[in-house]
DNA sequence: TCAAAAGTGTTCCAGTTACACCCATGA
DNA sequence: TCATGGGTGTAACTGGAACACTTTTGA
């Protein structure tokens, strides 16, 4: 009796309670000209009109949040097969001028080549930006980024996401240099090699850069093989458990 | 005009589309008689009738997640001044049963002895479980309190949290065992007092315990001088930067 | 032959691990 | 005096940090 009363009442809470809106914003990392980049719109809502912002939307109500950050991406980049992991929910009361929305933040990383190739920046009004020249973003955009970047630096010390952002043939100071620009730091190039040597999950090509006005770089690739046996889940499911 | 016409647009879609409900959900980590604990209810709902529940709510049109939190804790359990941080959002679709419903979860750090001093238990139905005896829980609860676990065990690595859940006073044999509680794993006696000692941050009291069959260990208690220049976000600032 | 960046090993220090015995207390 | 857990140091190992010169290519 006085269990179903609870549960009626906490039905009614449901049914009748203040709801909000639910968002997804998505932190689209690229690496491209030895710079960490994030891919931006331009607001075009008050009072922020003309700030660069993060791609979001609104979560539909057939679909979980994980789903929610794909669908974004697919439609704002044509990119399937995406890295994603959850950052965190952002839902301070003024977030959104519009009304009260709550969002979750999502990071994403992207292969630029493969992103330029389907010529989607143009179509979709998004722009690369470097994480340096995003110093004032519309909503708490800036603040989301700066969360996101954060997790970014310790995930990519922990697991080899770096593969995520790297075309298929790279070389070393490529890596290195990825590694500088998302860390914000140099970094020794000896012991460097030495530590991505011992993870092992590189293999050379046998090619070299061309085109290179000094001494070209061999190129290297992912060995699947060894990925698969110490990091399946970086293949199977693009969210980090 | 064209982007007038967005702004109403996107109006539109926050006043009119899908809203859920957005809840907050605690996972309340306690330790007590050398074991790792959290705080649970008995759920009313079916389908999960009997089974254990974390400590949640709906959040209010007034109150950001964190202060959501802050007050659930409260309201639950009377204690003020708790350390909370948000894990993550949990958002599949089947998550509630009465519908849809995101829920932001956090985790807290009380101190059992405080909390059981306020005699908050009995008065909210609420039980101290050990970590190892839930097994099954309400709603996707196991998910979440799993996945505060894994943030608590690389947090307690990294940061002197334990103090959180520790009485003024303590033994170093009852904060290793803290530690094997949460790390779930045998730690060496003299290197832990080692790492700990180089730590700096507790000082010996002068006493000892009492009454107990053996030698009675010293006790000790957290420097705060030391921990406000070192750690000064932790006193400060109850949400980890 | 020069400029520019690629490539390559060794030494040192610090932090982590492994390990065994004596001590203080109450019964 | 015995049982129980508290308290202590050292040696080997491992991972990270510092550091300078030779090589390959295109211009």
């Amino acid at each position: 009796m006085e269990k179903a009363e609870n549960i009626n009442l906490h039905m009614r809470e449901i049914e009748d309670h203040f709801k909000a809106a639910i968002s997804v914003d998505c932190v689209i990392f690229g690496y491209d000209e030895s710079e960490l980049k994030v891919l931006t719109l331009d607001c075009n809502m008050d009072p922020y009109l003309g700030l660069p912002s993060l791609l979001g939307d609104l979560v539909k109500n057939d679909e979980n949040l994980d789903e929610a950050a794909t669908r974004i991406l697919y439609q704002r980049t044509g990119i399937t097969d995406v890295f994603l992991e959850q950052v965190k929910a952002f839902g301070e009361l003024d977030r959104h001028p519009m009304g009260r929305v709550v969002t979750i933040a999502y990071y994403a990383l992207i292969k630029v080549d493969e992103y330029g190739q389907n010529g989607m920046e143009s179509k979709h009004n998004a722009k690369w930006r470097t994480i340096g020249s995003l110093k004032e973003m519309a909503f708490d955009h800036k603040k989301i980024l700066n969360a996101s970047l954060h997790l970014l630096r310790k995930r990519l010390i922990e697991y080899p996401l770096w593969m995520k952002l790297l075309p298929e043939h790279f070389s070393l100071p490529e890596l290195q240099n990825l590694f500088e620009a998302v860390l914000a730091k140099p970094l020794d190039k000896r012991n460097f090699r030495k530590k991505i040597s011992k993870l092992g999950i590189i293999k050379e090509v046998g090619k070299k850069q061309e085109d290179v006005p000094h001494r070209p770089a061999k190129l290297y690739a992912v060995n699947e093989k060894k990925l698969r046996e110490d990091y399946s889940f970086l293949l199977k499911n693009p969210f980090v458990s």
